[in-house]
RNA sequence: CGCGGGGUGGAGCAGUCUGGUAGCUCGUUGGGCUCAUAACCCAAAGGUCGGUGGUUCAAAUCCACCCCCCGCAACCA
C-alpha cells in the first residue's frame, strides 16, 4: 500500500475575500499535494474555512442576514478562487458542518473523561465593552475606551479553560525528540523558548458569544476559537463518527502548512489538546512568511490588500503559481509587486522557458516533418546534467525549497540553450540534412525539455499537459519515472504552436491593467482642527508643577516617572520624554501640566497628568516657566 | 539586555543549518548567432558579503561584542 500524506492548509476566515496570502497558502500546499501524489503517496489534501466567531456574527448582523448566510456567499467566493488557481483539494472543511461539530465535541469528551480537571470553570477577566458586547484585548485599550472609542469596563466572565500550564514540560519533551517538529528551524527555537517561559491556562468558552458551537451541556457557552477552528483537521477526517476511517488512515496530519503567524497555535495549544485527549500529535507544522506590500505587512486598515485578480485573470493560475513560488523564499517575507511579477513573467517564463519551447519545437518540425527525431540518444551533455539535476530538484522539493527547485530547472533550461547554440543545428542541417547526429541533437534537446515539464507539473499543471502534449509526449505519465532520461518517443507527431508564454511589454501591462498600484501615502492631511471655545479650552487645568522626583520606568525606553508638586499635593505622573532628558536633570524643574485628565496606566505605572512638551520629530522639549513662579500657578 | 526577521556588485535576491575559488535575475558594455517570442549564446565591468575581534590551514558561513533597518509587543497621558 502507497504511503499515506495528510497535508492541511490553515482554514480562512471567512470575514472577507482570500488576498496573496490565502493563495500563496494554497498553492504550496498543492503543489506539494501534486508532487507527493506523482512521487507514489496516498495524499490526501484538506483546506477550509473557519466560518465562526464574533465578526461573522457582527457582520451579518450589520448586513441584516443570518451568520450562515454570510458564510455561505463569502465561501462560495474561496470555492471559485481555488478553481481558478487549479488547487485540487481531496476535501473542504467547514467548520460550520455537522462533521465538525461532532468532532469538537468529541475531543472535549475525551480530554474530559480521560483528565477530569483538565477542562475547569474559571474566570476570565478582561476590558469588557457593552457596545460591542465583547472583550477588547488590552493592547487596543486607552483610557478606558476602544478603538473605535466606546467605553470599557475590567469584567469578569465565567469561562471554561483548558488546563495548558500542565502541558509546558511534555511540550519541550515532544521538541526534544522531534526537532523537525517546527519547520524551519528558527521557528522552533521561537516555540520552545514562548513555552520555556511557562504556559497559562487557556480560556476555550465564551458566554458573550452566540456564533458558534454551543458547549455540552452548557448551551450558554460556545467553544471558543481554537479548540473550534484546530480542531478541523481531524474532525474533516470523521474522527469522532462512526465513518472514521480517514481519521484511521490519514491521521496524524504529515504537514499542517500555516502562516507563521500562528504558529503557536498550531505548535503549542493544538498537541496540548491532543496530548491531553490521547490523540497522536502531527508530524510536522510548517510555517511560511508573509506576502509585504512597500515592505509592509498586508492589512486591511492600511488598505494595502493584494489580491492579484487581474494577473491571475491575464495570464492565467500557472504564471501566477510559479511566480509566487520562485519569488519567496520558502518561511521567509517578500514584497509583492505586478512589477516583479511580470520581471518574471519574461525573463523566466517567456525568455527562457517559453521561447526554448519554440526553437527546439520548430526546428524538430521542419528538420524531422513535425515529428520527435528518429533517433534517440543515450550519451551527451543534457543526459549526464540531467542525472546531476533531478536529484538536486527532488532533494530541494522534500526540502520545501521550492525556490531552489526551480532554480534548478532553470540551470537545465539554460545548459539546453548552451547546446542549441553550441551545435547550430541550422547550419548542420544546411551542411549536412536531417542526418542521425542532427537526430540525436534535437531529440536531446527534446528530451531535456520532456524532463523539464515533468519537473514542472506540480507547479504548472495546466500548461505542463500542454506542453508536454506538444512535445510528443504522454500527458499523464508524470510521475517517477517520467523525471528519467529516455522516455521521449521518436517519430511521433509535435506541435509547435503558438507561443505558450507571449511576451508582456511592462510599460504597456502596468500603463493599462495594472491590478495593484502602490498605495498612496496613507497620511491624511491634518484635519483642519475646529475652533474651540474659551470655555472648552477652560475646561483644561494647565498649571505649573515642580518636580520632586524623576526615576525611569523600568524596561522603557521612552518612559520617566515623575513625582510632581502641583501647588496642593504630589502626584504620580508619567512622560515619554527619556529619550531626550535623565532623571537627574529633571528634578527641581518647573514644567507646565494638565493636572485634570483622566489617570492611565503607562507599562504598569499610573499616570495622573501630562507634561507639556513641543515635539520635534518625536523628540520632546519641555516648556518651563521662569523660576520664580511657584508650582500651583494656573496656566492661560 | 522584550521577541523575531534582515544587512551580500547599480536594483532585487540565493548561498549561512552541513566552513573550502562569492552565485542568480534584472540593468550596463563589447562580441557572436539568425532555429527561436528583438528571444538565445559568450565575454567584460561592478562586491573590503554591516563593523570589530576570535576559532580555524581556511569564515558570507562558526563564536563574542557592537551598529543600522523592518515587523511584533509596547511606551506619545
Amino acid at each position: 500500500m502507497a504511503q499515506k500524506f495528510y497535508l492541511t492548509t490553515a482554514i480562512h476566515y471567512v470575514n472577507d475575500d482570500p488576498h496573496i496570502g490565502h493563495m500563496y497558502e494554497n498553492i504550496v500546499a498543492d503543489v506539494l499535494a501534486r508532487h507527493r501524489r506523482r512521487m507514489g503517496d496516498d495524499v490526501w489534501f484538506l483546506t477550509g474555512t473557519d466560518e465562526h466567531g464574533q465578526k461573522i456574527e457582527r457582520s451579518a448582523a450589520k448586513e441584516g442576514i443570518l451568520p450562515i448566510e454570510l458564510a455561505d456567499r463569502v465561501v462560495k467566493t474561496h470555492f471559485e478562487l481555488w478553481k481558478t488557481l487549479e488547487i485540487g483539494y481531496d476535501d473542504f472543511i467547514r467548520t460550520t458542518q455537522v462533521r465538525h461539530r461532532i468532532g469538537v465535541l468529541e475531543l472535549i469528551r475525551r480530554i474530559q473523561e480521560r483528565i477530569p480537571d483538565d477542562i475547569y470553570l474559571g474566570e476570565h477577566a478582561g476590558w469588557y465593552c457593552q457596545n460591542e458586547e465583547t472583550f477588547i484585548p488590552d493592547n487596543q485599550v486607552r483610557d478606558s475606551r476602544d478603538e473605535s472609542g466606546h467605553p470599557v469596563e475590567w469584567t469578569t466572565e465565567k469561562n471554561f479553560f483548558f488546563k495548558l500550564s500542565r502541558y509546558a514540560k511534555p511540550l519541550l519533551e515532544h521538541y526534544r525528540g522531534h526537532p523537525d517538529f517546527v519547520m524551519p528551524r528558527t521557528r522552533m527555537n521561537e516555540i520552545v523558548s514562548f513555552v520555556e517561559q511557562g504556559l497559562k491556562d487557556l480560556s476555550i468558552s465564551r458566554t458573550s458569544i452566540a456564533w458558534g458551537i454551543p458547549w455540552p451541556g452548557e448551551p450558554k457557552h460556545v467553544v471558543y476559537v481554537w479548540m473550534d477552528a484546530l480542531t478541523n483537521y481531524i474532525s474533516a477526517l470523521g474522527f469522532g463518527s462512526a465513518e472514521d476511517e480517514k481519521f484511521r488512515r490519514y491521521w496524524p496530519a504529515d504537514v499542517h502548512l500555516i502562516g507563521k503567524d500562528i504558529i503557536r497555535f498550531h505548535a503549542v495549544y493544538w498537541p496540548a489538546f491532543l496530548l491531553a485527549a490521547g490523540i497522536e500529535l502531527p508530524k510536522r507544522i510548517l510555517a511560511h512568511g508573509w506576502w509585504l506590500r512597500d515592505n509592509q505587512k498586508i492589512s486591511k486598515s492600511l488598505g494595502n490588500v493584494v489580491r492579484p485578480y487581474n494577473i491571475i485573470n491575464d495570464f492565467g493560475a500557472d504564471p501566477f503559481r510559479y511566480f509566487v513560488l520562485r519569488e519567496m523564499v520558502f518561511g521567509q517575507d517578500q514584497n509583492y509587486s505586478d512589477e516583479a511579477f511580470l520581471a518574471r513573467y519574461n525573463a523566466d517564463l517567456a525568455n527562457d522557458l517559453g521561447n526554448t519551447m519554440s526553437r527546439a519545437l520548430k526546428m524538430s518540425e521542419s528538420y524531422f516533418g513535425g515529428k520527435t527525431p528518429p533517433v534517440p540518444c543515450h550519451d551527451n551533455d543534457l543526459l549526464r546534467a540531467s542525472k546531476g539535476l533531478v536529484p538536486e530538484y527532488l532533494r530541494a522539493m522534500d526540502e520545501y525549497a521550492f525556490q531552489r527547485a526551480l532554480d534548478v530547472i532553470w540551470r537545465f533550461l539554460v545548459a539546453v540553450n548552451g547546446t542549441i547554440v553550441a551545435h547550430e543545428p541550422w547550419k548542420h542541417f544546411k551542411e549536412r540534412g536531417a542526418d542521425e547526429s542532427l537526430s540525436r541533437i534535437i531529440w536531446n534537446c527534446l528530451e531535456s525539455l520532456r524532463i523539464i515539464w515533468v519537473m514542472l507539473a506540480p507547479f504548472m499543471p495546466v500548461l505542463s499537459r500542454d506542453a508536454l502534449a506538444r512535445l510528443g509526449s504522454d500527458a499523464e505519465g508524470i510521475g517517477r519515472r517520467a523525471l528519467e532520461w529516455g522516455g521521449l518517443p521518436n517519430n511521433v507527431p509535435i506541435r509547435a504552436g503558438a507561443p505558450i508564454f507571449p511576451r508582456v511589454e511592462v510599460a504597456t501591462y502596468i500603463g493599462g491593467t495594472m491590478s495593484n498600484p502602490p498605495i498612496e501615502t496613507p497620511r491624511a492631511a491634518p484635519p483642519d482642527l475646529a475652533k474651540i471655545t474659551i470655555d472648552q479650552f477652560k475646561e483644561i487645568d494647565l498649571r505649573v508643577a515642580e518636580i520632586r522626583a524623576a526615576e525611569r520606568v523600568e524596561k522603557s525606553k521612552k518612559l520617566i516617572k515623575l513625582i510632581v508638586f502641583d501647588g496642593e499635593g504630589e502626584r504620580t505622573l508619567v512622560a515619554g520624554i527619556a529619550t531626550r532628558y535623565t532623571p537627574e536633570e529633571l528634578v527641581g524643574r518647573k514644567v507646565v501640566i494638565v493636572a485634570n485628565l483622566q489617570p492611565a496606566k503607562l507599562m504598569g505605572v499610573e499616570s495622573n497628568g501630562m507634561v507639556l512638551a513641543a515635539s520635534i520629530d518625536g523628540e520632546p522639549s519641555l516648556l518651563s516657566v521662569d523660576a520664580g513662579v511657584p508650582a500651583g500657578t494656573k496656566v492661560k
